[in-house]
DNA sequence: TCTGGGGTCCTAGGACCC
DNA sequence: TCTGGGGTCCTAGGACCC
């Protein structure tokens, strides 16, 4: 389903970080970054030193020696997600998340309830920091693009309208790199043309951008350049996949390591899909190595599943056709998604949970024996969770 | 202390079918 | 006997986003 009219993209500043300020009141005002290994979210405060997402733990550090360092709290971040969604849908029915801290609102509707578009944005900030005590940034136009790169444009704790009759003044001046879906590859490719701003690009031949970039991305930038957005802010879309992934470090590991990582990974993503009603098709693994480089491996099933014991069975085979790859390169991340997803079909649902989880750990434990023997079949594998049925491993 | 965890979409080749 | 075009599905890789 779809809406028509004024949008408006809301997105919390510097999310994480930004909870982590409200729990912590001795971090108001402080540089702070939220992760370990690589930064999940920089404050304002740790930006300013150049500190950014997805950089890589030390060099952060390096940028700024006095920041504080927070372990991420997921849960927390959950909750104050739903608290600000709670908002969003207060506003107005049509509301569109894209990740976790960050939404699409189509205002169409309210214009003769909720005043201008400019006012409902300003209305939506004022009850996000009143109710969720956050910041929040929104950028208000005639199309979602529009409204994204606005958004970008105001951040932090910012409102930003994009006027009818000023888009392309605004649009063209930008570096190509504000467009979605330009990330470092595509802006490289672009700035080996000369093309760095937003107006070049419209510039260019649609032919020599699908010549370069390829059919759908190539169209898709030049449109954007043009001021084409003819997407509307949709609601009840669905997800088409599942996934989990752990970081390995870098130190060896045994095939039996492995496989209680991938016990777990599969267990953990069988119960989610579970818990959506939803069967897959599709079981992936993904394998990063020392060198940083990746693979995928996938297999797809006759029959839709949700059932942990198929899934783990598709997913360890995966895994020990892998096994030589990995003894090469050595792996640093596995991984695991399921996809192909469909409904669980309502005719044939699917057993009571106790019963059901019950009868994967049957089939689990007799592949597993008829593949290995009895021998093979040696012990629980916990992950933490005391609630969790035993999961067999296999040998090393 | 080099490198997290969750996603989306596109491309390209091969198998297979009509 | 040789030769088509078109469509779908699967697999693998890659770019990008938050």
């Amino acid at each position: 389903m779809t809406a028509e009219g004024p949008i408006l993209h809301a997105d919390l500043d510097s999310f994480y970080a930004s909870v982590e300020q409200r729990d912590d009141p001795a971090l108001k005002g402080r540089p702070v970054i939220v992760g370990g290994g690589v930064v999940l979210a920089a404050s304002y405060e740790a930006k300013a030193y150049g500190v950014r997402t997805a950089m890589g733990g030390a060099q952060a550090r390096r940028l700024c020696p006095h920041a504080v360092v927070v372990r991420p709290r997921m849960s927390a971040y959950l909750a104050a997600s739903r608290a600000v969604f709670e908002v969003f849908h207060d506003t107005t029915p049509w509301v569109e998340g894209i990740s976790i801290d960050e939404a699409f609102l189509d205002v169409g509707g309210l214009a003769r309830i909720g005043g201008r578009p400019s006012h409902v944005a300003e209305r939506l900030r004022t009850a996000v920091a009143e109710r969720a005590g956050l910041p929040i940034t929104v950028g208000v136009a005639r199309t979602k693009f529009l409204a994204k790169v606005a958004s970008r444009v105001a951040k932090p704790d910012g409102l930003l309208v994009v006027p009818h009759d000023g888009e392309l003044e605004f649009l063209h001046p930008l570096p190509v790199s504000a467009l979605w879906g330009v990330g470092k590859v595509t802006a490289e490719k672009l700035r080996a043309r000369g093309i760095t701003t937003v107006g070049q690009l419209a510039a260019s031949e649609h032919v020599d951008l699908v010549g370069l970039l390829g059919r759908a991305a190539g169209s898709h930038l030049h449109d954007l350049a043009h001021n084409d957005d003819p997407r509307r802010v949709e609601i009840g879309t669905r997800r088409r996949s599942i996934g989990a992934q752990r970081a390995l470090g870098r130190g060896r590991r045994t095939p039996a390591e492995l496989d209680i990582v991938l016990v777990a990974l599969i267990d953990r993503i069988a119960r989610r899909l579970r818990a959506a009603r939803r069967v897959c098709r599709t079981v992936t693994i993904r394998l990063r190595f020392a060198d940083f480089s990746r693979a995928t491996r996938s297999h797809t099933l006759t029959d839709p599943t949700a059932g942990t014991g198929v899934l783990l069975e598709a997913a360890r085979e995966l895994l020990v056709a892998a096994l030589p790859l990995i003894a090469d390169r050595g792996i640093t991340l596995l991984g695991a998604a399921l996809s192909n997803l469909a409904d669980e079909n309502p005719f044939q649902p699917a057993l009571p949970f106790e019963r059901q989880r019950a009868t994967e750990l049957d089939t689990a434990l007799d592949a597993v024996r008829d593949r290995f023997g009895k021998a093979a079949v040696t012990r629980a594998v916990l992950l933490g969770r005391p609630d969790d049925l035993e999961v067999p491993m296999l040998p090393d």
